[in-house]
DNA sequence: GCAGACAAGTTTGCAGTGCAAACTGTTCTT
DNA sequence: AAGAACAGTTTGCACTGCAAACTTGTCTGC
């Protein structure tokens, strides 16, 4: 067992299971990439159902990892994300650290 | 939206969940680096619980990904995991796929 | 102008998971 | 012979992720 394998194991079992989860990984990708992002942009390209959607972004709301901003385009609700620093952080600590997991 | 980050997305949501789990990461990534490893070994360098490791790998071996032989080393048991060919590839998929997701 | 279809999300209910505490069966100690 | 120690497994519970059902409001046809 050497001690680089030891620094891989450790990685893995710290994962930030916020980030970890694939649709909530998903959802900082693009906003990592995409600065602000519609709800119904978001269900389409990721495929998942508002429900699930609306309950993950909550999820990593109240992680810090993203801010909602809800609007109106016209007399209709339009709800956008945008990724915080923190978000941000995270999601490069997460790459990182899964880099290392997968031995580098 | 590229073509290049949709085809980023997908890898992130179609991820396996058997593998995804750190705590099944951990173990496949000890096993396929030690080939042959004892139950009591494990739970001390992952430092899981010994229930929590004992379900671990029962998921691990109904998908296939290991086997458990169980054994006497004189008169008490010992249980040994050992990857399979299946868990193999399993283990090396899951690391091409992420490393895809996190954008190469 | 109001009954129903549609839009944009949110909440609820449920099935599945991960975790550690409690248990099982055997062996060693004294 | 009684209890501590070993080597795991099973059980109970709290948490998650998911989609169906609901909510709040807007638009359309009659």
């Amino acid at each position: 067992m050497s001690k680089r394998q030891e620094t891989q194991l450790h990685s893995i079992l710290e994962i930030d299971r916020v980030v970890h989860e694939p649709a909530r990984l998903a959802i900082l990708t693009v906003l990592a990439a995409a600065e602000e992002v519609e709800f119904l942009f978001l269900q389409k390209v990721l495929g998942l159902t508002k429900g699930n959607l609306s309950s993950h972004t909550q999820k990593l709301e109240g992680a810090g990892y993203l801010e909602t901003l809800k609007t109106f385009r016209g007399r209709l609700p339009v709800t956008t994300f945008r990724i915080t620093e923190e978000g941000r952080h995270a999601l490069e600590a997460y790459q990182t650290q899964l880099r290392k997991a997968l031995g580098t």
